[in-house]
DNA sequence: TTATTATTGTATCGATCACTATTCAATTCA
DNA sequence: TGAATTGAATAGTGATCGATACAATAATAA
């Protein structure tokens, strides 16, 4: 007898008593992650992500809830794997110039990854959408809000650090830089390079806002 | 009697036999681009828009042929109002320089613009969208490369002119610059304010190429 | 085994999608 | 005036949307 069951807290587990599911609870949100984040929500059917995750529709409403329930599972399932390494990036020991780096180009890479969709999944989702979309068009701007927010509080912290000027405006130089990043995701749908991201991304980095004892004009 | 003609070609008109049509083209056009512009492509609908000019399918279909025909005449129609200002800026005679100045701030003030929906129609429409969708896509990116590309060559007389260093990446530079103004749009839409955008307009505009003369390290 | 429970598979549901066949009304031309 | 022409208005078309009702199936519990 094989035995199946999900450990739940400290070694308690949970015996299924009926049929088993056909589903696997992640392969599922691969499968539906991968979809959204070509297709975007509105683009992409119950019927394509049925036919793609091999169930009939019960099944996924069984394991996932609505079709908005499971953009927002997909969404977390993605976004763990997808923010990890720029997030401990930023949030680590390297200065936030070599992290802001780091966050373009590891950008510029994901972006163009030959074995995943064009661009971010979040960046420029559900930005123009139907009124009956409202609700999951808040849930992803929520998620760049947050992305934003991580950044500007990254800037907080080199100003405090001493590595930007004092009163420099973290507010805009947060949102230059998700601007960037997100103008980078629409030209990595539109068939962008690896190369000519890269190369924009040092060209944003060029506008780094100089310590002020090295500031100057520099046209005279 | 009153006379309701069409003037074509040289005081050459052409009288209307059947009934007079209830829908004005221009009129119709610019509530579909309206529609279309907040909700994107595949977020609106037929009924939406016939609701909103008025008028029963049929009218709609006998105007402006399907909706993927709609959505073009009204990209058109569009299109015309809003690049004409800082398309005459860009191949005027100001300086490269002051034109993506212009290019930039005339964008965060359409951008944010309180009686149009937020950012732009084009920059960030039909990025992710079902596979039925694809021609569609395809026509908004290619107005999108025709934006790149009127930028690049901008830049590349910038170059001949000697306003920019010969050898300069007038493909990536203006890549750069597009894909700010992408962010912006997108940045629009989840709400930044105008000041925001002008604010990181700038940041943007410092990232410009100093002639070689006066290019050094901006950290010793 | 029998009962209980949960999920599968089939066949939808009503609503909405883009689109149109048909009929009626309004205009011009002869 | 009457015929021809053209668009409006009604009422749909089949397809697809997200989501489910229902019954057969497969597991555990008693």
């Amino acid at each position: 007898m094989i035995f199946i069951g999900i450990d739940i807290k400290m070694n308690k587990t949970i015996r299924k008593r009926g049929r088993p599911r056909l589903l696997d609870r992640d392969v599922g949100l691969d499968v539906a992650a991968r979809l959204f984040w070509e297709r975007g929500y509105e683009g992409t059917s119950i019927a394509d992500l049925t036919e793609a995750m091999g169930v009939p529709p019960p099944s996924l409403y069984a394991t996932f809830g609505s079709k908005e329930d499971l953009y927002r599972q997909a969404l977390d399932h993605i976004s763990q794997r997808e923010n990890k390494a720029w997030l401990e990036a930023i949030q680590g020991k390297m200065s936030a110039h070599d992290a802001m780096a780091f966050f373009l180009h590891d950008a510029a890479a994901r972006f163009t990854c030959p074995d995943k969709p064009r661009g971010c999944m979040v960046l420029n989702a559900v930005l123009q959408h139907a009124e009956k979309t409202e609700s999951v068009a808040q849930l992803v701007a929520a998620r760049r809000a947050l992305g934003l927010q991580t950044i500007k509080a990254r800037f907080d912290r080199a100003v405090a650090e001493g590595e930007l000027a004092p009163g420099t405006d973290t507010d805009a130089l947060a949102c230059f830089y998700v601007v960037v990043v997100q103008g980078m995701s629409a030209q990595a749908c539109d068939g962008a390079s690896l190369a000519t991201l890269k190369q924009l991304a040092d060209i944003a980095l060029s506008a780094w806002p100089m310590p002020a004892a090295h500031r100057q004009k520099a046209i005279p």
